[in-house]
DNA sequence: AGGAAACTTGCGCGTTTGCGCAAGAACTGA
DNA sequence: TCAGTTCTTGCGCAAACGCGCAAGTTTCCT
């Protein structure tokens, strides 16, 4: 079950729309950041992936919109993290299309 | 192993490149239509899409730029398929985290 | 209430993308 | 060689994207 039968021309926009959320450097540096399970807030991976705050907003905003990750506030800081596991699937199979090799 | 452990900003390059060419619903039909492991036309995909057929050209050299897909000449026609196993992984995953569900 | 910290939103700018159309290139068959 | 088929490339346009900056919102602390 690779690929799916026959999806419909709404699943394939949904599709469309995750893959965009995944088409960028950064975004794929801040899922990178998450793979771990953990949280992290907006700051933090502006400071890490090397960007404006409001631009890992907006890239963030991208990636929750596409279902990607979610986020919760604490306090006046918002956290962020992976929505599923699958996504984790998702982008090590995009690495491993993308030519990307494991080290060992 | 669902994610490298560190990839480059090279690889995450790669890996964008890779998003972006499925970033997009027609491409993904096309996909879906070499899913199967079989050859298809240029021609053939464009009527299958619903486009024309110099679209569907540019579709297919960003795929294949991408190396999602290959081609090869038989005569006057160029056939596309499929370039790697992996693909089809990507495509399954892609479309789960889209939250396709396979019937069933 | 006032101020600071963390995040989001709005706006303008340059770049990229997908499309339609026309023209060019590669191959076939008469 | 000449016409026909198939695919690719070039061009112009409208829409979307990523970015930087300023302003707004939410929360916390005193």
């Amino acid at each position: 079950m690779a690929v799916a039968a026959s999806p419909t021309e709404a699943q394939r926009d949904r599709s469309a729309v995750v893959a965009r959320a995944l088409a960028d450097p950064k975004r794929l540096f801040v899922l990178e950041n998450l793979a771990d399970g953990g949280e992290r807030s907006v700051g933090d991976l502006s400071r890490c992936v090397g960007c404006q705050v409001p631009n890992m907003s907006q890239h963030l905003a991208v990636l929750r919109a596409a279902g990607i990750v979610t986020s919760r506030r604490q306090g006046s800081t918002v956290l962020y993290r992976i929505a599923d596991r699958s996504v984790l699937d998702l982008v090590g199979a995009l690495q491993r299309v993308a030519g990307d090799r494991v080290a060992g």
